[in-house]
DNA sequence: TTGGTTGCAAACAATTTGCATAAAT
DNA sequence: ATTTATGCAAATTGTTTGCAACCAA
């Protein structure tokens, strides 16, 4: 695994102290199977002892999106409109997402890009991208 | 086709003129293939004349959506954050988005269903809703 | 009549931005 | 030394809410 500096150093960012702590922050949330939101990456900073303003976490995200760092989602739907974030190691993917938990579980299957593309091209489209949220919830023992 | 009325009647919510016009804009809007958010909404019903607040707007889609008339969605992913609105007429289904016209195709896919559901399984989990939008673009004639 | 509904303005939540200060190269 | 990043507070965007006036049943 890369530390936060190499990482920086790779896309040509500066290693900055909060570049570099988000960072781990977010290696240690994808250990965690969970995506952090701009507020709970601030209080976890906080409770690390690290004091960064909102704005930089959130124009620290930015930066590293942009480098394709790190991806955006928006998983709630209704009410709540955060947006969580999550490292990208390069491959799309996409997630289920357990309601009880947050538990992200990120998957990719063969199956269904090509269905995807299929349908895209019988209506005369071409895929550019996509977004598969699953909300899923343990299996119940048995009923 | 039913109208608005007819619509209000069957699920018992009052036949007020704001819900009575919102209702014919979004079936306006179904033919046209469009989502409409509360926004627009709002420009297309002072353009027909209508002066209805934003926030009726926004009661209204609540009460909409509450009753199972319409559903909501985020298309947009990143800067714009805003929700789009379309009846639902009971059958759940998934979204194509053209990212340079908004046009929305509709599509269900027994495919997709089923690998979701298998992968969810197999990792202990049961489906409970999902969210897939495909972001596609006309094809070029050729290359 | 009377309780649900509207409109306005103010409240909110999530995110962005302006600007003076601080820190990396 | 110079450029780039940060922190704070104020601004924006999209949406919700309090409350008095209003309207459909």
């Amino acid at each position: 695994m890369e530390s936060g500096e190499h990482l920086l150093a790779r896309v040509g960012l500066k290693a900055t102290l909060p570049r570099v702590r988000i960072l781990q922050h977010l290696l240690a949330a994808n250990d965690e199977y969970r995506h952090l939101s701009a507020e709970e990456l601030y209080v976890r900073l906080l409770k690390a002892g690290e004091r960064i303003g909102v704005s930089t976490i959130y124009r620290v995200l930015v930066n590293l999106e942009q480098v394709g760092l790190v991806t955006r989602h928006q998983f709630d739907q209704g009410a709540v409109n955060r947006s969580v974030y999550e490292l990208s190691f390069g491959e799309p993917h996409d997630h289920m997402v357990c309601v009880d938990t947050d538990t992200v579980i990120e998957f990719r299957d063969p199956v269904i890009e090509a269905r995807q593309r299929e349908i895209a091209e019988a209506h005369g489209y071409e895929v550019v991208g996509c977004e598969l949220v699953v909300r899923v919830r343990r299996r119940k023992a048995e009923c």
